[in-house]
DNA sequence: CGTATTTGACCCGCGC
DNA sequence: GCGCGGGTCAAATACG
């Protein structure tokens, strides 16, 4: 199994966010080199003006797309983002398909990565159903027609399951962890959400992260750091982040598991919280992560300080239970998410426009974009 | 003092 | 079976 081609296919997408029309990078300034900065959305529109589908021809090299996959992916797209106001429009990308579109990133997230509600007896919430099993997996693109990049989902083939008889982990040298039962390391490539942000979005996370590892990665020089929610106790979400080898200021984000508690409302309510806080934290009025809470000024190596407790918030989901979710939502299938800035619902605001059919009514103005760093 | 971060060690999955 | 790479733990440390 080659371990790396879903982080391929990141820096597939990153590259075709990169590189646009001119084939240039877009200017980063350095201030986004430094994580104070974002890269000009109207240069990612323009790689999606001048997508193409080539296989291994170019830097984009996509899988290949058999042509009625494009019906196929449209289904999928339909099944994503199954809201009532969703929209559809006629394809803007050459060989592309009908681009499809959900009015906020709230119902794109809720379509891909479960409900916003607390798991409730540790009921898990898989993943929308995608593409039947393929390898490799292939994109749906959902370009924005406004100035936003695109948005890709890619099917991840289930992982087979191995023995994970609870008696393997039970250690004679060490004591079983207090979080984990099972599959500690499991759990995180049971279920992810892979997503691509810039270095300033990487600071716009509603949710609490902390910091529990960090470690070296094979072919990257720089280290990927391993955070858990510390928003509740018990919660089995957790996300890695490293920079992106491919394109810098970008940072390559993986969400693996579930919350099991409300989104934050507060997430500076704790105390003792922040230290050494470098980033203004906007609120993240989306129900789902839209950065990685990674300070902007510092990369990775410093971690985020938000934290938040949410008031009463305090699921009744124990360890068991949640592993038992991992473990039914086994067969899931992954959802990589290259550039969750895309979901800005700015995006989706420029769609609207596009579709006069009023199904769908703009969150724009409610809708808070990224902040940026103090 | 409480909490977060750092960091080395441990452990598991997987390829050979 | 062995080694590598990656994920996690937990003690030590730092910080507000």
């Amino acid at each position: 199994m080659d371990d790396n081609w879903d982080l391929h296919a990141i820096v597939r997408s990153c590259q075709f966010l990169t590189s646009a029309a001119d084939g240039q990078t877009p200017p980063i300034t350095p201030a986004v080199e430094a994580g104070g900065g974002n890269p000009s959305s109207e240069d990612a529109l323009s790689c999606l003006a001048s997508l193409t589908f080539e296989e291994e021809n170019g830097p984009f090299s996509y899988p290949a797309v058999q042509p009625n996959g494009f019906q196929e992916l449209d289904q999928v797209a339909k099944t994503i983002f199954a809201t009532n106001a969703a929209a559809s429009v006629a394809p803007t990308v050459p060989g592309g398909f009908a681009i499809h579109h959900s009015p906020s990133f709230t119902d794109f997230a809720r379509s891909v990565y479960g409900q916003n509600q607390p798991q409730q007896g540790g009921q898990c919430h898989p993943p929308v159903p995608l593409l039947p099993t393929s390898n490799p997996p292939r994109p749906l693109l959902i370009p924005a027609a406004g100035s936003n990049p695109a948005v890709e989902i890619y099917h991840y083939p289930p992982q087979p399951q191995r023995n994970m008889n609870p008696s393997r982990f039970a250690l004679p040298n060490r004591p079983l962890p207090h979080s984990c039962c099972r599959t500690r390391r499991r759990r995180f490539l049971q279920k992810k959400l892979v997503c691509q942000v810039s270095a300033d979005d990487v600071s716009t996370d509603a949710w609490a992260w902390r910091k529990y590892g960090q470690k070296p990665i094979k072919g990257s020089p720089f280290p990927r750091n391993y955070y858990r929610c510390s928003s509740s106790k018990g919660c089995g979400a957790r996300k890695h982040v490293e920079r992106s080898t491919t394109e810098p200021g970008m940072y390559v984000v993986t969400y693996a598991g579930d919350h099991t508690h409300p989104l934050p409302a507060h997430r500076n309510s704790l105390a003792s919280i922040n230290r050494n806080t470098r980033i203004a934290i906007c609120p993240n009025p989306y129900p789902y992560p839209v950065g990685t809470g990674l300070p902007v000024v510092a990369p990775p190596t410093v971690p985020p300080k938000n934290e938040a407790r949410p008031s009463g918030d305090q699921i009744s989901t124990n360890d068991t239970d949640w592993d038992m979710d991992m473990e039914l939502a086994s067969d899931d299938d992954d959802v990589l998410v290259p550039n969750m800035a895309a979901f800005d619902n700015d995006v989706f605001f420029d769609v609207d426009q596009l579709c006069s059919d009023g199904a769908s009514t703009s969150k724009h103005a409610g809708g808070s974009s990224p902040s940026q760093p103090a």
